[in-house]
DNA sequence: ACTAAAATATGACCAAGAGTCATATTATGC
DNA sequence: GCATAATATGACTCTTGGTCATATTTTAGT
């Protein structure tokens, strides 16, 4: 028994090297000017190796994308407070949202991939798909918005879902549009900054309880 | 004269049709399963005579995404109206932008790709780069936000760019979940609609000038 | 410790497809 | 009608994702 968990410990564990490697070529040349082969030299495997644990390269880009999900739902749940109403924690989860793209904007990037290419043969398609059902961001806020209508700091003509989604989408629009939109922001002659405010402010006067 | 005129035009024609050409195999198939052998099939000419009209696979797709951006922003101009308000005509846009999800969904993604992907070698980046400072969505988008602050009709705290990208950005983000994450939307009980219109809720509440 | 079987690793190989280029065809202008 | 320029062709190259027969290592029974 031992044996076979270690085996099981071991292979998620390079599973995870695999990871690592691939994020680092794939962060630095991006998915589409990254090789398999490169991956695996920076891997220390041969690239057959790579397709015992991966069915393809965008199988190991999808994990990044878990990783960057894993991430930023920490991140959520350490931002937000049972001492604060649901609205306040719905603007921190934002600001938090704004502070992983800083920080993590190549994890960013990953999971906008996955919004808008059509994967080749989504072999993981399963993995994809039901991923919602589990722990995760978008739930994460979901319950907040729930808070916030309990508590009464949300406005309540709306159902929770519904707001929460229209919310978290407009969110990752923003969020996306800083991240591939800087020379036209530049152009425009305003900041980052300020276009998020600009969303905040929005968003404050747009959900908050009137009553 | 009138030779070298003809030819110019009989040169702008051949690459429409092989932009016609493209765009069938690429809407049925999308772009990653789709190839120029395909393309050059389509369009009734050989491979090679394709890259006497373009540099690249993705350059051709991209000026799918400018015809796609035209026809956006045709409709766009359609819908407003100098008889209405900045903030009434703002919503028309949004109505708009939402009909143009529906009847050209194949536009849309196209436009999705170009905003999340590392293109190879973007030997057209200059015409992406530029784009902005012409006739686009945004800026009429710009124009009628503008409008709004003259007539009165909208908060006027926050200047025309910054407000316009802000609400522009969410709205993007709002099409692109709702053409992507219809099995999350379907899970959740929801419908599509809902959330524009919950978007469109907050929106108005959030912009409108309340002086 | 020895060995057969299972698990894991390798890299030469294959196939697909984007992009090229020497050659061929067609159009132009004298 | 002919020389030159413009346009078209498709066989070819080259890169790269993915495979597979072979080799190495690990496990488990004796």
């Amino acid at each position: 028994m031992g044996i076979s968990e270690r085996k099981e410990r071991e292979k998620e564990q390079r599973k995870n090297d695999i990871i690592d490697a691939a994020e680092k070529i794939f962060f630095k040349k991006g998915l589409n000017n990254s090789t398999m082969d490169e991956v695996a030299k920076e891997a220390e495997l041969s690239k057959g190796t790579l397709y015992l644990y991966f069915k393809s390269k965008e199988e190991i880009y999808f994990e990044i994308k878990l990783r960057a999900i894993n991430i930023l739902n920490r991140m959520f749940k350490e931002s937000i407070s049972e001492y604060k109403t649901g609205f306040e924690n719905c603007f921190e989860i934002g600001k938090t949202y704004v502070a992983f793209l800083n920080n993590y904007s190549n994890y960013f990037k990953v999971m906008v991939y996955f919004e808008s290419t059509d994967c080749k043969i989504c072999d993981f398609k399963d993995k994809c798909e039901n991923f919602f059902k589990e722990d995760n961001p978008l739930n994460s806020f979901i319950q907040i918005i729930n808070q916030g209508m309990a508590d009464g700091s949300i406005r309540n003509d709306i159902p929770a879902n519904v707001l929460a989604q229209s919310l978290w989408a407009q969110t990752n629009g923003i969020l996306q549009y800083i991240s591939t939109k800087q020379k036209i922001i530049e152009f425009t002659g305003v900041q980052a900054k300020d276009i998020i405010n600009s969303q905040f402010e929005i968003i404050k006067k747009g959900i908050k309880n009137e009553n």
